[in-house]
DNA sequence: ACTTAGAGCT
C-alpha cells in the first residue's frame, strides 16, 4: 500500500555543485529557442496608450519590486538567464492568480512518523498531553495540568513537544497558554528563542498570523525573538495566510536588522509567493537572490518554485524547473510530482499529467491520495467524468484510503454536473466512514443546487450546515449571494449579505468577482459598475477576471435597469454613471452600499423596461473598462481575447467592432493581427501567425482554448468572413479543441459557438459529399448533436439547436429533430446520399465570403490609421 | 527551533 508519507529524499544538491557556466549556456540556448519560435512575442507594444516611449516587451509587465531583481550583473541570475521561463511564451495566461480554498488549511503534523532522533520529549509531556486534550474548551484547565507535572516536565523539548501537538488539535488557545507557562520558566534566551520560533510556526500552521506575530514581537522586544528561525517562522506564517507582501516586508526587516536569511528563510520566502499568488518573477527574483547569497536551492526550493508555477498557469515554466532539478542533481519527491501534475492538470494537459504519473511511479515515488485527487480534478475539468471516475476506482484497487479531500472532490464533480443523487451518496459515504461532511463538501453541493436553480434545496442545506454547527466561510456566503443574484432573489440576496457582514467576514477579489460576473450575466452592468467602485473603495483590487466579466456583459443586457430614482439617471450614459460613482457623494456612510444595490435590484425587479436607453453609448462603457485595465496594468489573458471577439459579435456596425478591435491591438499584437488579418480576408498572410497563436492558445485548459476559437469563428461568421470562420474551425477540429466531435455518421457541436458549429456543418457535410462521389455508401443513420445549450460557453439555451435548425433548412438538407432528443438532428444515410447528389447542393455546401462589409470600407475608417502608428 | 503538494472567480 501507498504511504501518505513516504521517507523523505534528501537532497544532494550540496555535494553536486553543478558548473555555472554549462548550465547558463544551456538556458541562453533555449531562451533563443524559444525567441525563434515566436516572432510575435517580441512586437508586443506598449500597455500604456499614452506612454509609447516603452515599447520593449517588458512593458506589459509590471515594475519588479526591489533592486534585486532589476538590474542583475551577478553570474547566477535568473533574471538575465531564465526569461524564457516566465515571458516569451505564456503572454496568454496572464496572472489568473488563483487562489486555493486550502490556503489558510493548515497541513498539520499528524502523522508525521518521529524518528528516534527527533523525539526529545519525556513520556511525562505524552502524559500531559493527554491530559490536556481531555479538557479541551476549557483554556484554565491547561494551566492546572501544566502546574501538576511543572517538576517532571524536562526543559524545553517537553514544552515545544506539547505546543506541537496542541497546534495539531487545533488547540491554539491551550497551546499559547502552554507557551507562556513555558517562557514564565525558562531564564536562558537559545531556549526561550526555541520556544518562540516554535509557537510562531504553530500558530501560523493555524493560519494564526495576527497572534504569530504578537507572539514574535513579543520575543523581540524581551530580546530573545531575533533569530533566523523566528523570523524565517513568520514569514512561513504570512505565506500560509497567503500574504506574501507581508512576508516579504518581514524579511526586509529581517536584513536589515543583521540577519543573514538562510535556506529555509528563501524557501518560506518563495513559498508565499506561490501561496500569495504572486508573479513568477517575484519568486525568480527571490531565487537570484539566493543564488547570489552563496545560499544552494534545494528540493523544497524547487518544489516551491513550482507551486508558483500552478498558481501562475505556467506549463512550460514548471517543465522547465523540473529539468532544471534534475540538472542540478536534486531529487524529486512525492511533492514534486504532485505539484507538477497541478501544473499540468491546470494547463489541461491530462495526457501529460497521466505519463508523469507512470514515470513517477517507475522511480519508486508512489502516489498518494494527493495525487490521485489532483488528478482526478485535472480529468473533471479536462470533461473526462470517465477517466475520473476510474482513477476512483483505480484509487481503491491500489488501497489508497480516500480521504476528505478525495470525497469532496468526487462529491464536487458530481454536485457540478447537477447529478446530485450521486454527489448526496458520496456525502453518505464518506460519514459511513467516519468522514463528517464540512464547509467545502457544504459549498459545492450549495454550488451545484443553486446552479441548477434549485433554491428551496440551498435554503435547506444552508439549515442544515448550521444545524451540524459548521461556520459558513466566505466562499459559503460568495456561492449563496451569487446563486441568488443569478436567480433574481435579490431579498434573499440582501440577507445572506447582512448575515456574511454579521459574520465580521471580509469580501475579497473572487468573492467581488463572481457576484459582478452574476450581475452582469443579466445585463445588470451599470450596478456591476457600481461594485466594481465599491471594491476598489475598500481596497481590493479587481484582476483580469472581473474585468473580463464586464467585457463580457457588454451587448448582452436583455433588460433594462430602471432609473432608482426616477429622475436624471436615465439620460446618463453607463460611462458617466461610472464616473458618477467615482466622484459619489458619500452621504450615507452609515448605510452599507452593497445592500443598497441588492435593495435597488430587489424594487427595480418588476419594472422591466423593454427598451434599451443605451444605443451606441454601451460601448463607450466597455471602452472606459478597457482604459481602467490599462490604468491599472490589468494583464489581459486568453479569456479577455474572448470576450472582446465576442463582443465584435455582437456589434450592430463595423464601425463599433473596429473600436473593439483597437483595444486588442493595444493588449496584444499577435492576437490582433491574426483576428484582423482574417476578418479582412488575408489569409494568406496572416496564417502562419494565426498557427503559431494557435498553439498558444493549446496551452491553455481545454474550454479556454474552445472559447477562443468559439470566439474567433463567431466574429468572422457575424461579419461574413465564413470561409475564414471555416479556416478557423477545422484547425480546431485538427486540435482536438471540441473534442471528438466528427465521424462519418455523427457531428458533435454541443461543445461549438453557432458561428462556428454552422461552418462546421458545412465542412461535415462536404466530407459526407465526398464519400458519396467516392462511390461509398453513408452509414443507415446520420446525426448532428447539438446539445441543449448549457454546455456552451457563450450561447444560451437552444440558441445553438436553433442555429442549426435555420442552417440546415435554408439549404434543403434533409435533417429533422429527433423525437427522443430534442438536441440531435437525424436524417437517414440514403436520404442525405440523394440530396448531396442533386445539382444544386454543392453551391450552397461551398461557403461563400459576404462581402457586405467589403475590406475596403474598413481600410479607410480605421485601419490605416494602425498602421501608421509606431510599433 | 524555522520551509514544500490536492477541494473557490470569467
Amino acid at each position: 500500500m501507498a504511504s501518505s508519507t513516504p521517507p523523505p529524499h534528501y537532497t544532494l544538491t550540496t555535494s553536486k555543485p553543478y558548473e555555472n557556466h554549462h548550465f547558463h549556456h544551456l538556458q541562453n540556448h533555449h531562451q533563443r529557442n524559444q525567441r525563434h519560435n515566436h516572432p510575435w512575442t517580441s512586437q508586443k507594444v506598449s500597455l500604456h496608450r499614452s506612454s509609447q516611449t516603452q515599447p520593449t516587451q517588458n512593458a506589459a509587465k509590471p515594475p519588479t519590486p526591489g533592486p534585486t531583481t532589476t538590474t542583475t550583473t551577478a553570474p547566477l541570475s535568473r533574471n538575465s538567464n531564465f526569461p524564457s521561463l516566465s515571458s516569451s511564451k505564456s503572454e496568454l495566461a496572464a496572472d489568473f492568480s488563483g487562489r486555493r480554498s486550502t490556503r489558510f488549511v493548515s497541513k498539520m503534523h499528524f502523522g508525521r512518523p518521529k524518528t528516534a532522533s527527533t523525539s526529545r520529549h519525556t513520556s511525562t509531556a505524552e502524559e500531559a498531553l493527554q491530559q490536556a486534550v481531555r479538557c479541551s474548551g476549557d483554556d484554565k484547565c491547561i494551566d492546572n495540568i501544566l502546574r501538576s507535572f511543572e517538576s517532571k516536565l524536562c526543559g524545553v523539548d517537553d514544552y515545544t513537544f506539547l505546543l506541537r501537538e496542541l497546534g495539531n488539535r487545533r488547540e491554539w488557545s491551550m497551546a499559547i497558554r502552554c507557551f507562556e507557562f513555558a517562557i514564565r520558566r525558562e531564564k536562558r534566551r537559545n531556549e526561550l528563542g526555541k520556544l518562540a520560533s516554535s509557537m510562531i510556526s504553530i500558530l501560523g500552521r493555524l493560519g494564526k498570523v495576527d497572534l504569530a506575530k504578537k507572539v514574535f514581537d513579543d520575543a523581540v522586544k524581551e530580546g530573545y525573538g531575533n533569530t533566523v528561525y523566528a523570523y524565517s517562522a513568520l514569514i512561513s506564517a504570512y505565506a500560509k495566510s497567503g500574504y506574501c507582501a507581508e512576508a516579504i516586508r518581514v524579511f526586509e526587516t529581517m536584513k536589515d536588522s543583521g540577519l543573514k536569511p538562510n535556506l529555509v528563510t528563501y524557501n518560506a520566502l518563495i513559498d508565499a509567493c506561490g501561496k500569495g499568488g504572486a508573479d513568477f518573477r517575484r519568486a525568480s527574483g527571490i531565487f537570484d537572490e539566493m543564488l547570489r547569497n552563496g545560499v544552494q536551492p534545494d528540493r523544497i526550493t524547487y518544489n516551491s518554485l513550482l507551486a508558483v508555477c500552478s498558481g501562475a498557469g505556467l506549463w512550460d515554466t514548471a517543465r522547465s524547473l523540473f529539468s532544471e532539478m534534475v540538472y542540478r542533481g536534486i531529487d524529486q519527491d512525492i511533492y514534486t510530482y504532485n505539484t507538477l501534475l497541478d501544473v499540468a492538470c491546470n494547463g489541461g494537459h491530462i495526457d501529460v499529467a497521466f505519463e508523469i504519473m507512470v514515470e513517477m511511479t517507475t522511480k519508486n515515488i508512489l502516489p498518494n491520495e494527493v495525487t490521485y485527487s489532483t488528478m482526478i480534478r485535472g480529468c473533471a475539468k479536462a470533461g473526462r467524468l470517465d477517466r475520473a471516475l476510474s482513477l476512483f476506482n483505480e484509487m481503491k484497487y491500489v488501497g489508497i484510503k480516500l480521504d476528505r479531500v478525495s470525497y469532496n472532490t468526487l462529491l464536487g464533480i458530481y454536485a457540478s454536473l447537477g447529478m446530485f443523487e450521486e454527489a448526496l451518496n458520496v456525502g453518505k459515504e464518506m460519514e459511513s466512514i467516519g468522514i463528517k461532511k464540512d464547509v467545502v463538501t457544504y459549498n459545492a453541493l450549495l454550488d451545484g443546487f443553486g446552479k441548477q436553480g434549485m433554491y428551496d434545496k440551498v435554503k435547506e442545506l444552508f439549515l442544515e450546515m448550521k444545524s451540524e454547527h459548521l461556520l459558513p466561510n466566505l466562499l459559503t456566503y460568495s456561492i449563496l449571494i451569487s446563486v441568488y443574484s443569478n436567480g433574481g432573489l435579490y431579498w434573499e440576496a440582501t440577507v445572506v449579505y447582512r448575515e456574511f457582514k454579521q459574520q465580521g467576514l471580509k469580501a475579497d477579489v473572487v468573492f467581488y468577482s463572481k457576484l459582478i460576473d452574476a450581475l452582469c450575466k443579466k445585463g445588470l452592468v451599470e450596478s456591476s459598475a457600481l461594485l466594481l467602485d465599491e471594491m476598489m473603495k475598500e481596497g481590493i483590487q479587481p484582476n483580469v477576471v472581473t474585468y473580463n466579466s464586464i467585457i463580457n456583459a457588454f451587448g448582452q443586457s436583455e433588460t433594462t435597469e430602471c432609473a432608482a430614482d426616477g429622475e436624471s439617471q436615465i439620460d446618463h450614459s453607463p460611462l458617466m454613471v461610472l464616473e458618477d460613482v467615482a466622484e459619489s457623494k458619500t452621504e450615507d456612510t452609515e448605510q452599507d452600499r452593497i445592500v443598497n444595490i441588492f435593495e435597488q435590484l430587489a424594487a427595480d425587479k418588476s419594472c422591466h423596461a423593454t427598451i434599451d436607453t443605451r444605443g451606441g453609448q454601451e460601448i463607450l462603457c466597455v471602452l472606459g473598462i478597457f482604459q481602467k485595465m490599462h490604468e491599472l496594468n490589468i494583464k489581459p489573458n486568453v479569456v479577455t481575447f474572448s470576450a472582446i471577439l465576442n463582443a465584435c459579435s455582437r456589434c450592430s456596425s463595423f464601425e463599433e467592432a473596429s473600436l473593439l478591435l483597437e483595444e486588442l491591438r493595444l493588449f496584444d499584437n499577435q492576437v490582433y493581427g491574426v483576428a484582423r488579418g482574417l476578418l479582412m480576408g488575408d489569409r494568406a498572410n496572416v496564417w502562419v501567425q494565426a498557427l503559431s497563436l494557435f498553439d498558444d492558445v493549446k496551452q491553455m485548459d481545454s474550454s479556454t482554448a474552445s472559447a477562443f476559437y468559439n470566439a474567433l469563428t463567431d466574429m468572422l461568421w457575424h461579419f461574413g468572413q465564413k470561409r475564414g470562420a471555416q479556416l478557423v474551425v477545422l484547425e480546431g477540429k485538427r486540435r482536438h479543441v471540441w473534442e471528438n466531435t466528427w465521424s462519418d455518421s455523427c457531428l458533435d457541436l454541443h461543445l461549438m459557438s453557432s458561428g462556428a458549429a454552422r461552418a462546421m456543418v458545412h465542412a461535415w457535410l462536404l466530407n459526407i459529399r465526398s464519400v458519396v462521389f467516392e462511390g461509398h455508401e453513408l452509414p443507415k443513420l446520420l446525426s448532428i448533436l447539438t446539445g441543449w445549450g448549457k454546455h456552451s460557453k457563450i450561447v444560451g439555451d437552444g440558441t445553438l439547436k436553433r442555429a442549426i435548425e435555420a442552417l440546415l433548412s435554408g439549404m434543403g438538407a434533409p435533417f429533422r429533430v429527433a423525437k427522443c432528443n430534442i438536441g440531435r438532428f437525424i436524417s437517414t444515410g440514403a436520404v442525405v446520399a440523394a440530396w448531396l447528389r442533386e445539382s444544386g447542393t454543392l453551391k450552397v455546401l461551398v461557403l461563400q465570403d459576404d462581402r457586405t462589409h467589403p475590406p475596403e470600407t474598413m481600410r479607410i475608417d480605421h485601419v490605416s490609421n494602425f498602421q501608421t502608428l509606431p510599433l
